[in-house]
RNA sequence: GCGCCUGUAGCUCAGCUGGAUAGAGCUACGGACUUCUAAUCCGUGGGUCGGAGGUUCGAAUCCUCUCAGGCGCGCCA
């Protein structure tokens, strides 16, 4: 807001793109400054500090919004000073007045994102990894549907690949009593799981003995494939039984993620992008546009490939960089398949899925999901996909493959969906040497971080780790907390834990550090914004008049008080920065920044003075009116910003 | 072998498109609650920004080389 009238002023001035900002040194020099002049003086043939001292005098004719006083200084900075006051008199009764919808732009956008996240194997519980995936892409759907475009968040259900089969099988055959073919019912199955275990955590335990014992068991080798193909035909009872396992555990990560206030539109399931055919679809469509090639020699004779890269030769002799998408044998590879998926969400597929709601979620809306006997497209009340932007949140791992999608998309002529087509990649969360011990790991080396592996059922699971996020809130606490206090506060700390690393930071899970309560987390966001709300409660109380009048402003800030108006006027900057980076961990580092600047002003609202007076006690009734005017402003940004993250808004701690 | 990412305080991490004296949190030590919420705040200590060159008026940031760690390069998903 202040930096922006600036900035507009200046690209006229200097007839220049961008402008770089700062802050001086010294407090004396200016409030910010910019180094622009110093960059340009080469190009201009100048020495910087003329054009810094030309540039000053024309501002100096032409204040920008909310600037007192521009200064020039060696060797050629150009400084602002804020008029405090002036953006005091602005900012305020528009935080005061637009309330939840401060910040937002006022137009909304016609493009619809499509924002893919989650995407859980259905075989087995949710672990700490997947829920890095689910915040970041919750995260950034809040924040896009914020700025006002029309958002669509799906979670792509893989119930037909091998991880499922292996559960499958195990529960079926890997300890008695085992099914056999021709009986009627899977209740002896069923009965398999415990009563006082869930489903999702019996299953974990399950993938990884059978992992174990697989290998050296030709009979269950055998009966993997069975089943394998029997899921595939999609015809044999066992291919039903598999779907309701899958259903029951993609159930199960539902409720995990719900307790994070994470929510979907649609469930994609891959078992329907097979069954209505969009393969062959995007097959004769790769074909025809000649984006794919057969080969009838070489490493990949047979199958069909994207010319990717060529041969290259390795170590381990001459391999091919082409990626495969139909296999010597006919079948599709998984990049085939999300080929397909990926014209679908575009909408650039003349195929579609069948639909039926899945149920209500707790924030109110409706879940649908794609099912053999759903409705079609045109009876919905509402359209999937036809999206103009598509956000797929998958780890760092699958961006090779990610790009394949994107250059398939390019070689059928899509050219602009795939610019549009956003692989949002982060690192993998790995365990630290302790958090690797505390589950038993045995350390054969001195490694650092330890990966976690469903395959040897190594990794904190989700649900585990909320509770126990929740549990260490509970005993941190020094008075009993209500029930939805305690969840909502492990509910922010968790989101904030896995948003404030950036993407390419593998987080290393520590216990001590993922369980901490103060300092940088996301209690000390609720706390902030719980205090701010305690105030105005007791000045209510006091029946303190809070009304907003502009003749309140003091006529010199405080060092705090302006901080916090700084941070305040900078919210919807930040939100749009966010919007375009979906770097979310800004959004994250800016929340710490307000809350800190906000109990700062709190804990020292006159740092000059000698003793602190509470703003309800406050004598100058035009100051007290403006200190809880700042307070009011804070807890309503904060509230909007704890919303974009996804936290509750505690009003009460 | 090739490609991508990372390396910043004892620990965990920020540092936007190059800008003036590199910042938080945790930890350690010392302080501040008869008060609007102390899950807070204040102070002290702590740095060859992996290393070496280069570009530039100016580099943690850009380029080259190098060391260390991670990941990818499946007719797996």
């Amino acid at each position: 807001m202040i930096r922006d009238g600036v900035a507009t002023l200046l690209k006229e001035l200097l007839t220049v793109e961008e402008i770089p900002f700062n802050v001086p040194p010294q407090k004396e020099i200016g409030d910010f400054s910019s180094a622009i002049c110093l960059s340009l003086a080469k190009e201009r043939r100048r020495p910087p500090l003329e054009i810094a001292k030309e540039t000053v005098e024309k501002l100096r004719s032409n204040l920008p919004p909310y600037i007192r006083e521009v200064t020039s200084s060696p060797p050629g900075y150009i400084n602002f000073k804020v008029d405090w006051r002036a953006l005091a008199e602005d900012l305020l009764p528009q935080i005061l007045e637009k309330g939840d919808a401060f910040g937002r732009p006022a137009s909304t956008r016609k493009e619809k994102v499509f924002i893919e996240h989650t995407s859980v194997n259905p075989n087995k519980a949710m672990h700490i990894g997947h829920l890095r995936n689910a915040v970041l892409g919750d995260t950034v759907a809040r924040v896009l549907e914020w700025l006002g475009f029309s958002t669509e968040v799906c979670n792509y259900i893989d119930d037909t690949g091998l991880q499922v089969v292996d559960v499958v099988t195990a529960l079926l055959y890997l300890d008695p009593p085992r099914f056999t073919p021709g009986s009627s019912g899977f209740e002896d199955i069923w009965q398999k799981v415990p009563e006082d275990q869930p489903l999702d955590y019996f299953c974990w335990d399950l993938y990884a003995r059978f992992q174990n014992e697989v290998e050296a068991n030709p009979t269950l080798l055998q009966k993997r494939e069975e089943v394998l193909h029997q899921i595939e035909g999609g015809k044999h009872p066992i291919s039903s039984f598999a779907k309701e396992l899958a259903r029951k555990i993609v159930q199960a990560h539902l409720e995990t993620v719900a307790q994070l206030s994470i929510f979907y539109d649609l469930l994609n399931w891959e078992s329907d992008i097979i069954r209505q055919g969009f393969w062959e679809a995007t097959f004769e469509l790769l074909k025809e546009r000649k984006a794919i090639r057969f080969e009838t020699d070489g490493p990949n004779k047979g199958c069909w490939v994207v010319p990717f890269g060529g041969l290259v030769e390795t170590d381990e002799g001459v391999k091919s960089l082409d990626k495969i998408l139909v296999r010597s044998n006919g079948s599709v590879t998984y990049t085939g398949k999300d080929v397909a998926y990926q014209l679908w969400k575009f909408g650039l597929l003349q195929r579609d899925f069948l639909y039926r709601p899945w149920g209500i979620q707790n924030n109110g809306e409706m879940l649908w999901t794609t099912a053999q006997q759903g409705e079609p497209a045109d009876r919905l009340p509402r359209r999937f996909g036809h999206a103009d932007r598509v956000i797929n949140v998958i780890d760092r791992r699958q961006s090779y493959p990610q790009q394949v999608v994107g250059e398939c998309l390019r070689q059928i002529g899509f050219e602009k969906e795939a610019e549009e087509s956003i692989h949002l990649a982060y690192e993998v969360v790995n365990l630290s040497a302790q958090a690797a011990r505390l589950l038993g790991m045995e350390e054969t080396n001195e490694k650092k971080a330890f990966a976690m592996s469903g395959r040897s059922g190594t990794g904190v699971k989700a649900n585990d780790f909320i509770r126990m996020v929740k549990q260490k809130v509970i005993e941190k606490a020094d008075h009993p907390l209500e029930e939805g206090v305690a969840s909502s506060l492990a509910s922010a700390a968790i989101r904030y834990y896995l948003l404030k690393f950036t993407l390419e930071s593998q987080i290393v899970f520590d216990f001590d550090e993922a369980l901490k309560t103060t300092g940088d987390t996301g209690v000390y966001l609720e706390y902030a914004h719980a205090r701010a709300c305690s105030i105005l409660r007791k000045a209510e109380e006091r029946m303190i008049d809070l009304e907003w009048r502009r003749d309140c402003i003091p006529a010199d800030l405080t060092e705090t008080e302006r901080g916090l108006l700084d941070v305040l006027s900078s919210f919807s900057s930040v939100v749009a920065r966010t919007g375009e980076t979906l770097r979310v961990s800004q959004l994250a580092e800016y929340a710490f920044d307000l809350a800190s600047s906000f109990t700062n002003f709190y804990e020292h609202p006159d740092p000059q003075a000698e003793v602190q007076t509470l703003f309800i006690h406050l004598q100058d009734n035009g100051l007290r009116t403006f200190r809880l005017s700042l307070v009011r402003a804070f807890q309503n940004v904060m509230a909007n910003l704890l919303r974009l993250l996804g936290m509750a808004t505690l009003e009460k701690i």
